[in-house]
DNA sequence: GCCTGTGAAGCTATTCACAGCT
DNA sequence: AGCTGTGAATAGCTTCACAGGC
C-alpha cells in the first residue's frame, strides 16, 4: 500500500466519484476538473483533490483529470482484482428488493447466495440467485469464498446471523437490521438504519427552515 | 428552543437510544446508566451523556437515567406533537419493501401516500396505502399536509421528483436513488446509497484485517 | 489565468478528566 | 464508591490559500 489507508468517508466518496465519472464518460466527456466533479458530487473541489491524493493518481493542471484514467485508478484502488462474492441472509421484502437492486449493477460485487429459514423460499432461484436454508450458511460461505454478508433478517435474529457470517470468514457486513451488531474489530460493519434515517429527516424537515431564517 | 439545535449525528443517536430504551423497558428495566446505554448503542458513555445534554433531561447520579422519563424526553424533542405525514415516490421492489417496513413501525411517521407512473399500480392500495399517479403528487402532498418525501424512483427521475416534492412543500427528503440531489438549503436530504455502502464494506472487508495485524 | 497538489489553519465531533452529588 | 454534567483537550475532517506548472 503506497499511501496510508484513508478513512471511511473518503472511500465512500471515491465510490461516488467513480459512478459520476462513468456517467460523464458515457455522455462523451474525456476530462474533468476537480470543481466539475465537486459540483456533481455535492462537495467542494478541495475535498475532491484530497480524496484523489489517496489514489496516487495525478491530474493535469491545464486539462484537469483524464476521466478514463481516473476511473481505472479508482477501480484499482477500491476493487479486488477478481471481484468479491456477496451473500444475503433474510429473503423478505427488503431482501428481495436488494437482490434485485444489485443484479447487474456492479459486476465485481455479485450476490451469489441467499439464505432464509422459510422452506418455501429455499431450494430455488430468487432474482437469479440460489436460496439456501439458513443452516447451510457456514458451508456455502466457505465453499464459495464469500467475503461480504448482507443482513436483512428481523432485528431479533440479526446478531446470530452476524456471528455465523463472521465465523464463516466474512470480514465485512452490511446490516439493515435496526440493532447495533457486536463483532470482532477485524470485521467492518456498515449499518443502514432506515428508521433512524427517516426520523432524522422528519426532525430536520421541521428545524432546517427556521434555522435558515435566524441568520447567525 | 432552549438548547441550540444539535447536529445531525446527535439526532441520529437519540433516535437509536430511544429504540434501545424502549426495548429495555419492555424487558422490565426501569433505570439505565450512561454506560449501559453506551454498551447497547456501541458508543462511549461520554457520548451518551453529551447527547442527552441536548434534551435538557437530567439523570440521577446514583440511579442513572429513569428510562420512561428519558424516552418521553426524547419523544418530546424529536417528534412533532401530532406526528408527521410521509409520502413515497416510486413503487418498485424497493419502494414496496420500504412501505412494508414502515407499516406499524413508528406511528408518528406514517406513509400516507405513494406515487408511481405505472397505471397498473395507481388507483389501488399498496401495503395498505393509496397509490396515486405521479402527476397528482403536488396536489396530494399539499392536501394531506405531507412534510417528508421518500424517493425510490430510478436515478434518472430522482431530481425531477425531488423538485416536485420541494415545490409541493416538503422540507425533508429521504433519497434512495444513487444520485446527489440539488435542493434549496432549507430542505434537508438524507441519502441512502446502497451501492456506495456495499462498496465500502467490500473495501474494508479486505483492509480492516491487515490493519488490525499491524499494531502501529 | 486557471488549474493541481498540499502544508497549514479552521472546524466539528469525540473523549478526557474532574467537580459535585448521592 | 460510582455516578452525572461539563469545561478543556484531543482527534478527525474539511477548507483555505498558495507554490508550482501549463
Amino acid at each position: 500500500m503506497r499511501h496510508p489507508t484513508p478513512t471511511d468517508k473518503t472511500i465512500g466518496r471515491l465510490s461516488l466519484y467513480r459512478r459520476l465519472l462513468e456517467q460523464a464518460a458515457l455522455a462523451g466527456r474525456s476530462h474533468a476538473y476537480s470543481h466539475d466533479l465537486a459540483g456533481l458530487a455535492g462537495v467542494t473541489s478541495a475535498q475532491v483533490r484530497r480524496d484523489i491524493m489517496a489514489l496516487g493518481y495525478h491530474g493535469n493542471p491545464s486539462r484537469g483529470y483524464e476521466i478514463n484514467g481516473l476511473v481505472d485508478s479508482i477501480e484499482q484502488y477500491l476493487d479486488q482484482p477478481g471481484g468479491q462474492r456477496v451473500a444475503l441472509a433474510g429473503v423478505g421484502n427488503l431482501g428481495r428488493a436488494i437482490m434485485a437492486f444489485f443484479t447487474n449493477r456492479r459486476p465485481h460485487l455479485r450476490i451469489v447466495a441467499a439464505f432464509d429459514t422459510d422452506p418455501d423460499k429455499t431450494g430455488r432461484l430468487i432474482a437469479g440467485c440460489p436460496c439456501h436454508p439458513m443452516s447451510d450458511l457456514a458451508r456455502v460461505v466457505d465453499e464459495q469464498g464469500i467475503t461480504v454478508g448482507i443482513i436483512t433478517v428481523p432485528a431479533a435474529a440479526a446478531q446470530a446471523i452476524a456471528d455465523q457470517f463472521v465465523r464463516a470468514g466474512c470480514h465485512g457486513l452490511l446490516n439493515f437490521a435496526p440493532v447495533p451488531l457486536q463483532v470482532p474489530n477485524a470485521v467492518y460493519v456498515e449499518d443502514i438504519d432506515m428508521t433512524m434515517s427517516l426520523e432524522k429527516v422528519a426532525f430536520f424537515a421541521r428545524h432546517h427552515t427556521t434555522e435558515e431564517a435566524v441568520v447567525s
